[in-house]
DNA sequence: TATGAAACTTAGCACTCTCTAA
DNA sequence: TTAGAGAGTGCTAAGTTTCATA
């Protein structure tokens, strides 16, 4: 309860003011009538201070303690899948603690219980060897599944939801699930310009559905939106995807800036990460809009006639396996390839710009599928710093070249071997320092762009890894450069596969 | 056709570890 | 030697899609 009550103080202390006392019996509910009453000051103070003797452990403590943690991986991390030793994603389960949840959560607060083994569905073959529930617990169940890739489940008491255990990214099936994701999206390439000719067609058919759902196509291929599932209301913060856009996130101008027919979106998408665009649309797809909205309010449905479950249908008509996300996945893909085709020079053997050119690409996805994050902390005296030594290493330059002129007119008046050297050795230095300095340079632009820009979550899941192989092959870029050791090993199947001549 | 559960992928944040430069 | 930055990792919430059932 001492625990519990820390949480609330945390989030009463972030100005979260939702919270339920779940924990306390009777007499605790009677003495504890207001929470704003209670100090929390030692308890919290109590945490602090175990949280600074543990950034105070000796290197030793610190060696002892990996040690102890690598034997529990190599216990409880890995399991034996067809007779190969994989890696389990998420071997410990969830602790209990206050659910937060992202944005303006309902739920937020909730007590998320303790999961104890008799909430615990065990799934394994029938003759290997059953985990053993603690001393004195039952499983809640052992089954035998092998239409599933989850290894244990448990359902978490504040959404109610299913919960699993299941493999790392490297395992085999994983990546074989990862491979065939891209192969549907490969497909999609060459079926999409007939899909589009379709919906454009579409955007002006007599039935409604059909005119919703190809503008909603429209947005999904060219924005990169999300399906857009409806939810219940109150269980969860209010965001949205496209079918589930309302009339209130968009905002129809007819012109603006000097340009004609911009749809201005502004909504809460996944993770209430705010999504923010004013787009030139076509003018049919425009005066969609302009009809879907009338007669409507705010909160009405943009596309009332449309959802996930009928768009998805329609598209696996057009493409076995198609569906709505698989346009995000394609889309990112391409903008990979063709931003790379487009900032790589070939002539610059240099590889810190090859990264930059690979960077600013991977870039382009992320805006596209507005992967953003917090800005750094201390990210324009960051930035500053950076601006400093750039400055000083121009200095530094200009110095060099100074000293190098004096070396070649010393060198000049006195041919010797010595003057020569140090003539040359003057001139190495300055080549040196224009390194670093466009080092620097490159640095600093890819931080600057970089901003409240997320990379890794498109690298990670919409960006086939074979064009980043094949890339990395044709320029002679070591993969190491654009995937760390992890990556690597979600993407073995892709690095075994590729050559420089891989088409996506 | 609607609804809800199940199973899976996708997502950003906070933490820890490691490297680098002063 | 140390602080700070950046890289890497763990965590778990929040989506999408499929499937079963009414």
């Amino acid at each position: 309860i001492v625990e519990h009550f820390v949480t609330i103080q945390l989030f009463r202390l972030k100005k979260f003011n939702k919270w339920e006392v779940q924990v306390m019996n009777k007499q605790e509910r009677s003495t504890i009538t207001d929470l704003g009453k209670c100090n929390f000051r030692d308890v919290c103070s109590y945490f602090q201070q175990k949280s600074e003797e543990r950034k105070a452990r000796s290197k030793e403590e610190k060696q002892e303690e990996k040690k102890k943690n690598e034997a529990l991986i190599e216990e409880f991390g890995f399991c034996d899948w067809d007779g190969h030793r994989e890696k389990i994603g998420n071997f410990r389960l969830e602790p209990p603690g206050l659910f937060r949840g992202r944005g303006n959560h309902p739920k937020m607060g909730k007590l998320k219980k303790r999961i104890i083994p008799e909430n615990i569905t065990i799934n394994c073959s029938k003759n290997s060897k059953i985990p053993k529930p603690p001393a004195g617990h039952k499983w809640k169940e052992v089954r035998h599944d092998n239409a599933v890739t989850w290894l244990v489940s448990w359902t978490e008491n504040v959404q109610n939801q299913n919960k699993y255990i299941m493999l790392n990214p490297s395992s085999r099936v994983k990546g074989e699930k990862d491979w065939q994701k891209y192969e549907v999206a490969r497909n999609l390439k060459s079926k999409v310009d007939r899909i589009r000719e379709d919906y454009m067609r579409d955007l002006k058919s007599d039935e409604m559905m059909v005119r919703q759902r190809a503008v909603a196509l429209y947005f999904i291929d060219k924005l990169a939106l999300r399906a857009g599932n409806e939810k219940e209301d109150g269980e969860s913060a209010d965001t949205v995807g496209c079918c589930s856009l309302r009339c209130e996130h968009i905002k129809l101008h007819k012109h603006l800036d000097g340009k004609d027919f911009i749809v201005e979106f502004d909504f809460l998408g996944k993770d209430s990460i705010r999504y923010y665009n004013k787009v030139p649309v076509l003018k049919q797809v425009f005066k969609n809009l302009v009809l879907f909205t009338e007669n409507k309010e705010g909160p009405d449905d943009l596309f009332d006639r449309l959802n996930t479950s009928t768009l998805n249908k329609y598209l696996n008509s057009l493409m076995d396996g198609l569906t709505a996300k698989v346009f995000r996945t394609y889309n990112a893909s391409i903008t990979l390839l063709n931003q790379l085709l487009e900032l790589t020079d070939p002539d610059d053997e240099n590889v810190a710009s090859k990264i930059l050119s690979y960077n600013r690409a991977n870039r382009a996805v992320a805006v596209l599928c507005n992967h953003q994050r917090a800005a750094p902390k201390n990210f324009s005296e960051q930035m500053g710093r950076m601006n400093e030594k750039i400055e000083k290493k121009q200095r530094d330059i200009q110095d060099a070249k100074q000293e190098t002129k004096s070396a070649k007119s010393d060198y000049k008046h006195n041919k010797s071997e010595a003057k020569r050297k140090a003539y040359e050795g003057k001139k190495k230095k300055v080549e040196r320092l224009q390194e670093q300095l466009i080092k620097l340079e490159v640095q600093a632009t890819d931080k600057e762009e970089n901003k409240e820009i997320a990379l890794g979550t498109s690298k990670l899941n919409y960006l086939d890894p074979r064009i980043t192989v094949a890339w990395c092959k044709k320029y002679s870029v070591p993969i190491e450069k654009c995937y760390n050791k992890t990556q690597r090993d979600k993407f073995a199947w892709a690095i075994a596969m590729v050559d420089d001549t891989y088409v996506f």
